[in-house]
DNA sequence: TCGAGCGGACACAGATTGGTTACAATCAAG
DNA sequence: CTTGATTGTAACCAATCTGTGTCCGCTCGA
């Protein structure tokens, strides 16, 4: 019912009756704004909810079941942008859809906070610019990828392997340098001496390690 | 009820019986939020929310009568941020309240100006006209909406295939120069340097960033 | 102490990417 | 229907980036 009115009101809309489904979908296309309704089978909304967000950024609304407080407060915990209890009053819906869409706020700003912040390191992930002892740095993307891959992990001795997957999105061959490499272009742009780095430390045989201050 | 809940919760509240009282103590005194129910004798919600609105820039939200759609409709157009049917949950409420506390999201933006302005550019959504530095400039249809887009998103890099998929409403083959060109036009009447832009910044590998002043 | 292995770094070259021009298609106004 | 502006496609070019190959120095274990 909801879908055929909001496709009524000029929305194209995409139906899914299956969590996981939802998911994949929500995955491989694009979508301005997705509704979900809680009381899904294969992945419930609170899942779907979790798993999408750090992916899609639009607006997420999330219909509970009537005056369930416990479902809406979760459901804000998980990322949602906005809730709404069953039974769904259309017009309704379609108000919060408009104003959500039109003032293309969201959640995920705050979920996937787009400033990291190690010791004086600050890396904005939505400018993608970033700032070391208040100084301004010019990264390439290259560079500013690593930087922040390191930066979410910092504290974390992550493999060179895992660094080569994520960020080259190829199989690892195990002979390769280019982490390496951009590894210490980052170091001289940071102003981090790679025989006694402060930032960006190796660990012979396995990785690196952005540090983190205590 | 509502208003000793908050208090239990750490909130300052003030209770307002009457809707022209709540106008004056509005106008008076400096509130994070407001809370309105729309049945208030004197004033109405709606009122209420519509005579703030321009003065006070925080959220606002409105408690409608169980089910009346068309107040939530009204509610929003009137400048609230929120609504939420009565009886009223106050978990709920106070869930709703800290997103919008915390987001410093508010529809204060879009009711009072129709301008947007991004250092010395002025883009005027209405008339579709554009200052720069005080000086107008002539830009077609593609560069205006162009550069609105990149203006409300000021600070962020936006993805090309992101402005593709919006603004050509069409989905992206990834091989795709229209952007690029846009970008080209646009710059050159706003008298960008492509070399050194110093208001649309291109991002290798990802797409475009309206430097926004500090 | 010596040697093997690992990481750092330089230079170069290929690859990728973005800017731009020219031209064709499309659109809009008269 | 004609004409001029606008907008996208194709093509070309230039700049930048990024990885490979390579060499060197350091570290660690024997």
């Amino acid at each position: 019912m909801v879908s055929d009115f909001l496709n009524e009101q000029g929305f194209r809309v995409t139906k899914e009756a299956d969590g996981q489904a939802a998911i994949d979908k929500i995955g491989r296309e694009t979508f301005d704004a997705v509704v979900l309704d809680i009381g899904l089978p294969g992945a419930d909304g609170f899942e779907v909810c979790r798993t999408v967000r750090p992916k899609f950024s639009g607006p997420i609304i999330v219909l509970t079941a009537r005056g369930e407080e416990i479902d809406e407060v979760i459901a804000l915990e998980v990322g949602a942008d906005d809730f709404m209890a069953k039974p769904v009053r259309p017009r309704a819906l379609l108000a919060r859809l408009k104003v959500h869409l039109r003032r293309g706020d969201t959640a995920i700003s705050e979920m996937v906070s787009d400033a990291v912040v190690v010791g004086d390191l600050r890396i904005d992930e939505k400018s993608r610019s970033v700032l070391a002892a208040g100084r301004n740095v010019e990264l390439t993307t290259a560079e500013f990828d690593l930087l922040l891959y390191l930066a979410k992990r910092a504290g974390k001795v992550v493999e060179r392997k895992s660094v080569y997957v994520d960020l080259l999105e190829l199989p690892y061959d195990g002979l390769d340098r280019s982490i390496d490499l951009r590894v210490s272009r980052l170091r001289r742009k940071l102003g981090d001496d790679p025989t006694q780095p402060t930032r960006i430390k190796s660990v012979r045989g396995v990785g690196y390690l952005m540090a983190k201050p205590s």
